[in-house]
DNA sequence: CATATAGATAACTTTGAAGTTACGAATATA
DNA sequence: TATATTCGTAACTTCAAAGTTATCTATATG
């Protein structure tokens, strides 16, 4: 991996990294610990580590020479706002459809 | 490109299919008036409508020659529960922190 | 009928994300 | 101090997504 800088979208497209945040969801982990949840090598998980950090999507916590990871709400703004910008294009449309129907119902 | 099959997240981390997905929006559209809002060819987007299509995240409806695309909402679901899974997360983390500080409240 | 337009698909190339192993640095422990 | 553990990084390989051009079909139009 060439550790990239990603941007949001590109960061949860990996399902790796979506498993790493589910497991977030659940408790902190080290680097080692997560590795042990995956096929892929501990290398492999620190770089995830890098690229979800880097986009916000995690903290790292360094104690000794371990470093736990939590989850940080930031990188998720920007998908929420996304997909709220779509829940409203669909809102609209039905609010559209509710005023034609009221309109029919008013001309007959 | 090879019109692979991709999930919901994969699909919308190109950003051209994002942008794709945005002017649908505003207007329904065919290949060649989308083709015509990008640099790359009209195969390049004829290829992104087709997985965006597969992923259920628009619906084409065949006029003669053309094929008009305008939004599906079944692709949005999914990311919509994922993201409303972590949305989850934040608000129990918020609510035990809410009792935390009223138990402190109670013991003061 | 001849020509133009809309689009799909095949074949190919390029690029970069994702993984690996090897190794070094820093911290903990016997 | 010697050893074990945690982790990051460099160097490398692999693979598939994303683009291209060329070509074909189907529909519309003069």
């Amino acid at each position: 991996m060439a550790t990239p800088t990603l941007d949001a979208f590109q960061v949860i497209a990996d399902p790796s990294r979506r498993q790493i945040l589910y497991l977030l969801t659940k408790d902190s982990y080290n680097i080692s610990n997560l590795a042990e949840n995956f096929e892929m090598s501990r290398p492999a998980v620190s770089k995830h580590i890098g690229i979800l950090e880097t986009a916000g999507f995690i903290t790292i916590k360094s104690i000794g020479r371990e470093r736990f990871c939590t989850l940080n709400q930031d990188g998720f703004t920007e998908l929420r706002n996304w997909i709220d910008h779509f829940d409203e294009f669909w809102n609209i449309k039905l609010k559209n459809l509710d005023t034609i129907l009221k309109g029919k119902k008013n001309s007959n």
